[in-house]
DNA sequence: ACGTCTGAAGTAACCGGTTACCTGACATCG
DNA sequence: CGATGTCAGGTAACCGGTTACTTCAGACGT
């Protein structure tokens, strides 16, 4: 079985008895055509079921390109949530978006990257931290470069920027002004000593959260403890299991605890309650996201606007809108995870 | 500032003093080029950053198409996981995928499919449930004959097939099995007036699981009642509306929930919460899908192997296995949400 | 020394659209 | 009535690659 040569816009012309170019002018616009020989093409393409070549036309005509979006993991709720707002914005745009993933693997990212740019793609949109090491920052400038040459943006979601005079545009949440708003929460519900569980050296986006946990501290007037910054990757296993190796340590040394995001509070709950401590009334424990388990959990975090992220990106991207780099606020959602300390 | 015309295959090609058709055996593949004029070409390409234009590509040589899934949205876990099944899969076969959402709107869907076929897509995956009209199942068919005859893949995930003769390939999950098996398990725990909430008339994901509810029921000698049987949406606020609802009418007049799935399982969950009834204590409750909030909800219910779904859809799509119609199994995870009842 | 074979590289047609430019019919005007 | 303008529609070049076919130089055989 051979597959039968596709329909071309040359085949709708014959069957219509006009040229190609008039084909051409009633599928794709402006052009004046008589009423009668746009019904003669409408009827051979309807006949021969055309459709004409994406490929083709976006080598010919200078269309807009497609909206690309890279994160790590479509599976995890935060990138979900972003990914769905930048495709509804590029569908609002009339674009179509990608969504690409990487498992968080900088090589991948790159060779994304390079797939992208062959692809045309008007708008590369990178969301989430990375580890950013030498060689990647090197290449990714390059890219940077390139996709300015060629027209296109790179845009830059909650990750740090890469440089002085790199062409890329920047949005991301207030994540220290969130993570000191949720400290001082904490604070002012009598917490003092309050366990920050998720370090990640080199991540921009812990960083910026220990940054406000720390800055909401020093305001308090309480001195740091660096044996209260624990380190644990964003998700519920690590979350789960830089808990569990706390408390075997013994009966536990604070009274709240502030985890890098909801997942791995979720993990840290349930190693809490495995322990027998209960939430909140044995141990207070903020969040972060505002992601699908914090409702379930009764969790106090902060709430992102993912969706905005998106769509700000691709309005960026499209030069909607050029306020770079651009800080989304950020606000604290109050449930039922924190026990206000009764006075000393 | 004017776009720099972009650098071409023949710029390649002077610069490395060579033909185009040098170039792109280079670039290309297998065909004997002399290591001294490899050389030269990779330098002019690397100096000039050529990247190939993947639409010239696509139309001059027949390539391998993208493979597409196109789900409802891509905010909701159950959909998030089986995308990023077909997402690594195609990675692994080294496709390009693109990820589409509809919104839920059959509509979005079939103009999405139309825009597919231009873009020559290879695969086209369509998951989860639609309530199918006359007209859609109609123009869905003639999309699946014209995806055939290009020689393009149609795979339904998890719902319908189009009916008789219609060419497209089918995988799903055994949904009447699961159901069927977590109904048993709250028999078996003592459980007679099980109410199922969920009902989605029209909706085969919702009746695949009332069948499976049914049959457990009437193979353990329970009548059918059809008050239990209560309609919802398979979202968290359907759950806790129509809980809501039922609670308000007066005290239960069941002792378990099936819930249609976990979303609508966490939603009745906080309503029976409001209305003071503790699961499992005073009220026993099982999910179905196995996602993110049945494990910090302790949630008993069936897990699907949604990442399997996603790859056995590509597989399927680029011939790699066969058996379609095929169905994936499911297993019962047991937490703690149902409470045995002691003998009456 | 001459014909033949072999392998690397070049030439140009082609993929399927778009569009600048051209043609020809008809209306308009001095 | 011929010059000019208007407008629908045709012709063919072009977008940027791939590849069938051709060319040509050097190796080899007799």
């Amino acid at each position: 079985m051979t597959t039968p040569r596709r329909v071309t816009i040359r085949d709708v012309a014959r069957k219509a008895g006009v040229s190609v170019a008039t084909v051409s002018r009633v599928l794709g616009g402006d052009y004046p055509v008589l009423a009668v020989t746009r019904n003669k093409v409408m009827r051979a393409v309807r006949e021969l079921d055309y459709v004409p070549n994406a490929h083709a036309r976006a080598l010919s005509a200078a269309r807009p390109g497609a909206i690309a979006i890279v994160v790590n993991t479509i599976a995890v709720p935060y990138y979900a949530l972003i990914a769905q707002g930048v495709e509804d914005q590029a569908a609002q745009e009339g674009r179509l978006s990608l969504i690409c993933t990487t498992g968080g693997d900088n090589g991948r990212e790159l060779s994304i990257v390079q797939l992208l740019r062959e692809q045309r793609a008007e708008a590369v949109i990178l969301v989430g931290s990375v580890i950013v090491d030498e060689e990647y920052r090197k290449r990714m400038t390059e890219y940077a470069h390139a996709l300015a040459a060629a027209g296109s943006r790179l845009v830059l979601c909650g990750r740090p920027p890469l440089g002085e005079g790199v062409p890329a545009l920047v949005v991301g949440f207030d994540n220290t002004g969130g993570a000191h708003a949720v400290t001082a929460h904490l604070l002012s519900a009598g917490h003092r000593r309050i366990l920050y569980l998720g370090v990640r050296p080199g991540h921009t986006t812990s960083d910026t959260r220990v940054a406000g946990y720390r800055s909401a501290l020093a305001e308090h007037g309480v001195a740091l403890d660096p044996s209260l910054e624990v380190e644990a990757e964003f998700d519920r296993d690590a979350g789960y299991a830089a808990m569990n190796r706390r408390l075997a340590e013994g009966p536990p040394d604070f009274t709240a605890v502030f985890a890098g995001n909801d997942l791995v509070a979720a993990g840290a709950i349930q190693s809490l309650h495995e322990h027998g401590l209960r939430v909140p009334h044995d141990m207070s424990i903020v969040g972060y996201d505002d992601v699908p388990p914090a409702q379930d959990l009764h969790l106090t975090t902060v709430h992102l606007p993912h969706d905005e992220l998106g769509r700000a990106a691709v309005r960026l991207a499209l030069g909607r809108v050029t306020t770079s780099p651009m800080t989304l606020g950020t606000h604290i959602v109050v449930r039922d995870s924190v026990r206000p300390l009764g006075p000393r």
